[in-house]
DNA sequence: AATGAATGAGCCTTCATTCAT
DNA sequence: AATGAATGAAGGCTCATTCAT
């Protein structure tokens, strides 16, 4: 985004940051493929320079390291990812409790255009230093709120989560789709596969007492 | 020198097995001792011949390749935890369904006897490669027969699943629980995170309808 | 284009030695702060430019290489100095023997503005190039005319010097100093080495021989 | 020496240790013949395994980076000459004053076996470092305990040395031959030019004032 | 005259694996 | 059965230099 924007705010200004702009798209999309094709065991900096098509020296001029291309093409797909979870959340796609849990598991599923293998090595690079997290905490911030918009459900009340039910709803679900990619499943898309998600976002939220504290 | 072995071979076999085990028992320790100390990164092989006392030669006579050492260890850890996780689930420990889930839940929480790094680092090298799929194996072989084994639950009709439920109650438990791992959440071993794991399997198996195709 | 340029050439020459000139200076200042900064390990063009505040295309405009800049910045310093030491050989500063010895050696101590780092830095690259002998040329050149400018001197017989002699004097002096750059040593400029300095080259003089052949 | 020590104290116990210990040998005479064919410039890992006629990855075995190796290169070609230096400060070669300075000036001017660029390039890589100091610490620590010597010396007395004379002694001796040695003067083995250098001591001591502080 | 994006040769280093002893 | 010295492919990264704009 930072580097999206400016090439919006100074087009006009520097022109020659337009083509630094297409380079480090460019760079990108050969990390992507690459990550696609070959796994993070295929992911060297020489390759994804050679798939991009620009010289091993340009690809550090834009990124520090290693790591930083790979914090990179998570934060390209993350934000794809993102809006759309944060608009079904936020009930843009539909009011109910389950409207929004259905809409996010949707948009989940279809994270990274479709680049599963590419998705999964992301998804590794970023659990191995630890920052796995990451991932997860626009999902976790929402459900932490969701009690305090309580107003915002027509069909639902919406209990307080502990840290625990935090993390194993998230989690859970997440480990089930994540599950699915690796795994390669057939019905990774499927609307039966979906409804088994929902059903358990909405299972385990039914199971919680009452009264939590 | 073949054939003069061969006619020792039988009376050397036991002394020379039982050295040979103690020399790969040694080696899985000291893998072991690695992968915690230092975690993925650190895990080479030299390290580990250096850790467990052995030359890399020596490593290499029992072990083909870095792989089949990691697969090795993994084994070794599944084994035990698989035990429980069986005894668990047959009932052996208590005979409701909530008390099976328990205690299944908690032999996966106890695995690799603690040692949460090596434990993490395993998981994340066999999700790399693939072979992730084998933790959860015995798992879904249980709930695969649990419907067909109704008569073992004094206090619990147990559906049918179909392939979607399956899949959909055992990876999201693994994934709550493998999330646990992998972020180094402190509340792995609790009892409240046991609890609601329980909840999760349980509250899915409620809301599942009553009378599935 | 080269003719039409030619045509305007005279006109603007001076304007644009001008600007060229300052643009020269800029670049030299940067490398000594940069030098001065970082040493020789810092001593990269890209850096060069970039502390200069000049693209790294304009650098080359005015500088064949690396080693080209590295001689200016040399030359430039040099210049500074060379000026004073053979004002101080001349008798300016003092008429006696010893006083122009000491001048001398007070003016190669404070060489490069006092920036001993960069000096360090500078010496290191050229005598790693073997163009180390440069600096000491215009010494040598003076004593090796001392014997036949002895009616300059009030106090002092001057001896006419052998090809060695000559060689171990001023390299002796100038090996001093060096050390005392290249070592860091505290009392580089302070009184009691300029002493000593002063002394070696004196009783170095008065240990020679009445009548050198 | 330390190795070579070794191997006959452990030739038998450890034939492998003697395979290793000519490897060692082979990369230090790699280095040194890398270092004086094209000097610094020149000198990289790759191309000192090359000419050692050994992997790069057996270099790597035994120095634990560049630097290493250069430290021990420089160890090796030190520790030969300063025992030679040593036993004649010590006026093994010679009881008077000026005799032991003779001999310590030809032992130095003989170092390194003759290979002028590498002890040249040697010497400019320690002193890049600040190691430099290292090369003359021998020196220094004789001409310290000179006057407290003092009955050794048949010929002379040897006055306290302040720190500033000690370096200036120490440093001009060095700088002449080391200037010698980086300029190719013809005359670096020659009596004249030993002669000169003894001069320039001796003429310094004798210039001292009789009663230093 | 100036810019700075792009280049790529080449450096240092690691580590899985082999094989002579 | 064990040893450990040796191997070398391969990787991450730097930086002097070029050239289209």
């Amino acid at each position: 985004v930072g580097r999206a924007r400016q090439t919006l705010e100074t087009a006009r200004r520097k022109p020659r940051q337009a083509r630094a702009n297409e380079t480090v798209q460019a760079i990108l999309e050969g990390a992507a493929q690459v990550l696609e094709a070959g796994g993070l065991a295929a992911f060297t900096t020489n390759a994804v320079a050679l798939r991009a098509g620009v010289s091993i020296g340009t690809l550090y001029q834009y990124f520090a390291d290693k790591q930083a291309l790979l914090h990179a093409i998570a934060e390209r797909e993350l934000e794809a990812v993102l809006g759309r979870v944060a608009r079904a959340l936020r009930g843009e796609e539909g009011p109910t409790l389950e409207g929004r849990v259905r809409a996010m598991v949707r948009a989940m599923a279809n994270a990274f255009g479709g680049r599963q293998r590419a998705r999964k090595a992301v998804m590794q690079a970023l659990l191995a230093e630890g920052a796995g997290g990451a991932l997860l905490a626009p999902i976790a911030a929402f459900l932490a709120q969701a009690h305090a918009r309580q107003g915002e459900f027509e069909d639902h009340a919406f209990p307080v989560l502990s840290r625990e039910q935090l993390f194993v709803l998230s989690r859970s679900l997440m480990g089930a789709m994540r599950a699915a990619v690796l795994e390669e499943q057939p019905f990774l898309k499927s609307r039966a596969f979906e409804d088994e998600l929902v059903r358990l976002a909405l299972g385990y939220l039914a199971s919680l007492p009452p009264l939590p504290r």
